[in-house]
DNA sequence: AAAACAGTGTTGCAATTGCAACAAAAATTA
DNA sequence: TAATTTTTGTTGCAATTGCAACACTGTTTT
């Protein structure tokens, strides 16, 4: 399934009017400002056109989490989210974001906007693809040692590469973070993982060796 | 947000037209029975009219993970997930299953049908809900310890019952294959919390006391 | 009703993981 | 380019977790 646009198959002129009719907003951010937290009380999606950025969350430990990885057409927003989860969107580097309200997306559209069906066609394929990314997630956090949630993470950068390495796409502390693990602990089972035969590094370029 | 099943808005009469034309078929399980395995080759989706099942997969040292607790509305399939994740869906009651073609869905209606952009509508809210769900479940396996697994999944739980009690969905050895830790370990850690008194238990009733 | 099975509750022990602390390298900022 | 901050890499030790094994209870099946 490939990513769409939420604006696939609708002209520039139309995208136009219909970001009026939607009163959408489009904003950017610099690298490291934060997008949202959790103090929005409107129910926004968010959709990054441009950039990148991470959902993060931090518990009463101090301990980061890192929810998701955001890239170009990604959603984000309150509406995915339960109440009272504090989480916040910090941009990775520059990056313009589409704020559209749910609600606007979802009711059918009172002034007749000639392309709302597209776009609500686009927005499931988008919430599609979300899914998708959600359920890899779930299955490399419910890995129950260090090892294979990284040797699962790995196989699913791999996997679009015959040769079977690929560039980690963040540095091993917000690996770490984003497997949910204590980073000296995944450093060292990084190392059992070169030791044992399983995979080569050379900084953050990993080729799978077998699995 | 509230739960809407996928034919809101449509009359029964309707429905069945619909059906025919979405090729969509109607299928019933007994308990126990396997839904679904990953050998499918068409990219079906799968909605729960009524029942409840468990999606859940084993890995190769025979740990069963359940992925996710399906109940009426509920929507799966293998166009959420990505090639080779060896997923089964398996009825935990008797249960009603609607599966229709995604692409059925995602395409404009050639006949026209007249509710197919209602559908489209009902199916962005229920993927907007699975986005839900699968953003808790991330942020409880995302939680390091199995004491604060279980405490936010409590929560979650209690969080809708002013009491702050509530019924186990599942056995406690479900519990522990969803929160994808060892059965004893989990077990451990219960007595723990009862008698650190932030919870009190009786058989499946549980009642947060503190958090 | 007896037998078989599934779920609960518990424990000792070993393996894994998290924590704390540090040095060195790399990247960023002044 | 010097100074500062972030990231990487490592280790000992303590805490948590998984594993294996067992008894007991409740629930199906024959």
């Amino acid at each position: 399934m490939e990513v769409k646009s939420i604006f696939e198959g609708i002209s520039e002129a139309d995208i136009e009017k219909m970001l009026k009719c939607f009163e959408a907003r489009k904003l950017t951010f610099k690298k490291d400002r934060t997008i949202v937290t959790n103090i929005i009380n409107v129910k926004l999606i968010g959709i990054m056109l441009s950039g990148t950025a991470n959902m993060e969350r931090y518990d009463y430990n101090g301990n980061r989490s890192i929810i998701e990885k955001l890239s170009p057409n990604s959603v984000f927003g309150e509406v995915f989210s339960r109440l009272g989860s504090d989480i916040s969107v910090i941009a990775t580097s520059d990056c313009e974001v589409l704020f559209i309200e749910y609600e606007h997306i979802i009711k059918k559209c009172k002034k007749g906007c000639l392309y709302h069906n597209i776009l609500t066609n686009n927005m499931l394929k988008l919430l599609s693809q979300k899914i998708v990314e959600l359920n890899e997630r779930v299955e490399i956090l419910s890995k129950r040692s260090i090892r294979d949630k990284l040797l699962s993470y790995f196989e699913l950068l791999a996997s679009s590469n015959p040769k079977r390495s690929f560039l980690l796409p963040f540095t091993y502390t917000d690996l770490a973070d984003y497997l949910s693990v204590d980073r000296s602990a995944m450093m060292r089972e990084i190392k059992n993982l070169k030791e044992d035969g399983f995979i080569q590094t050379n900084g953050k370029k990993i080729t799978i060796i077998r699995y």
